[in-house]
DNA sequence: TATGAATGAGTGTTCATTCAT
DNA sequence: AATGAATGAACACTCATTCAT
């Protein structure tokens, strides 16, 4: 289950360094966006080129490594609040949260758009991961009420993606993510339907 | 109504010129991203490489061009709802088929967001000819009690770009549209604030 | 019949950066070996490396285009000689001539090998050219009893590319050359098959 | 025998490393030329990069080692036929035999090329060997009348790594051995320099 | 001694932008 | 004004070679 499907493991220095090339990659490709050069995270790194590409054999890989993580620690996250007191306050506290960070790292923002389309499985093991422990929670929090029962975790991670999307580059802030919050939330008079039509 | 500010008025040649540019970069850039080549935006409107520079002297400019005549585009559509009988619908309507488009249209997304940002003024003109068309449509759901009162047409625009982003990108439905619109329906019990604190 | 297949003629300093491009190929390639760097020739032709791709959008078709105009010139050189009057002498003649440019150009032993061989079709239509001038040259000397008539032109073009190599990277000599003269002269007791068995 | 001439006697292991290093680029480079890389070589060994380059300091000396070994075997393969019967036919069905196995293997080619040449001294020690041992069995062919009287052994070994080439690369087949073969022979009339000039 | 991770100069290629025609 | 050839910095990636483990 772990991330790296190498025959032998790595050398204590070679781990180091593949983790601090990693780390390079997320802050570059957070801060310039994925277009950002693997010179630069070298660089940033303190390695040399060629160590990057010995890690990360294509810029796509280094990517791909750079979601996969970025979408383990969330769903590390979100296991965590499985059996939290208030599902209710779990399951929207994670939201807010994941938003939250998107305000400074565009990288949140990619993970989370891949991670939610199956086809490109770049997010491969980690997507689903992800999606798995949210549901947990989404489940949680909608057996308790605090959540509409007709939302599925799929929506739940387009929302996700979207927000952090609005929040990082259109400005939104809570008055947003309220918004969304109500939509989510069960207290409502209606039926399914009863709203205004979505198409 | 124009957007340049150029000294002396084009000649009629020059003007065919530029709206031939405009449309092909519209068309590439929807479907191959904006990192497409400004060659290829040159093959697509039948002109040399050097009429595109001419017209528009950056990459950056021409696609601040495209932003901008989207922008208006939409405007103009909101425009034209200013006085639709059913004030409700027309406001969702407008939302839905403006996400609707984003699923073709990478462009779309980005300038909506370009335009929810003030600090980045590459929209200018365009992204507040926008948001004040959207906020009669807005002020006027209001109004009708279709829509709650305490968002802003700025949110909405925020809201707008991030479910844009959701659909193209992040494979977002219908569901999370219904989601949305509930969250922003007037149809409500409680008071603001009541619901999940959005911190 | 031309090399180029381009849509509409090039201009006149196209066409005169193009040939430089070429003439600096032929000479950093024939020194230095086909894997020497196209900014060398871009470097030696005087012209910035895009000119190059702009004209040659792969190395390999660089390459191609080098070969190709080594071979139309062969082919031209073996025209000329289509009605000389001593056919023998022309072909002979011919052959040495080739051989012995060989000794400082590399490119024409690789020419010539792959002219010789089709399956590789990058020497496209000029290896024929070739093959063809040549054949009129070996064909009118074995009718004037001064090459034997068992005979190719295929095989005159790999012994060509064999005597090539062997002068320009083993050294060979005029030594060589004769004994090869003297097996394709026609001047021998022996019916074919006589001799050393060749397998 | 041997070409290193290292300070001290290799261990057991080591030796036994440098063969495997040695076999595998003889395999590697035969297949795909000399510009594949050290780390295949590496790999087909099944050693790791380091102890190809504590054996063979540069690939130069690697490629060099290639050779001398491939030269030596041939070299061996000629003094094993020294005292053939049939002088003649030994001479030419050796010769045949080297020309048939550079078919698959380019080395061979390029390692005569190299044997060839004495200002390039990289085949040092094992061209010589070669040109001495082939030097008897020319000696003893022109003695036994198969071989004409005026060829040097350079000039055989010079022919040789041009039908190699011829064979490999332009797709030279038995016709043209047979070519030179009766070059090579005394069965003609004429006395040197007869035939048609080689110059 | 053997290993393989690290290095960085070098390669082929792209593309926004300039400028001669 | 329009063209498209020319430019060269930048990019992703390779590979011979070095060096810490």
């Amino acid at each position: 289950m772990t991330t790296s499907a190498s025959r032998r493991p790595l050398r204590a220095d070679a781990l180091r360094n593949r983790a601090k090339v990693l780390a390079a990659a997320e802050e570059v490709f957070a801060v310039q966006g994925t277009s950002a050069s693997t010179d630069e995270v070298a660089r940033r790194a303190g390695v040399g080129i060629g160590t990057v590409f010995r890690h990360f054999p294509t810029k796509e890989s280094l990517l791909e490594a750079v979601l996969v993580a970025l979408l383990e620690r969330l769903a590390e996250e979100a296991e965590g609040l499985r059996s939290a007191d208030d599902a209710g306050a779990a399951f929207f506290g994670f939201f807010a949260r994941v938003v939250s960070r998107a305000k400074v790292k565009q990288a949140v923002t990619e993970a989370l758009a891949e991670a939610g389309v199956d086809a490109h499985d770049r997010a491969g093991t980690a997507g689903p991961g992800l999606k798995a422990a949210l549901g947990v929670l989404l489940a949680r929090a909608q057996a308790a009420g605090a959540v509409r029962a007709d939302v599925s975790a799929g929506e739940v991670m387009a929302l996700l993606a979207g927000l952090c999307y609005a929040t990082e580059r259109a400005g939104a802030d809570e008055g947003v993510l309220r918004v969304v919050f109500d939509g989510l939330s069960a207290r409502r008079a209606d039926p399914r339907g009863a709203g205004p039509s979505a198409t």
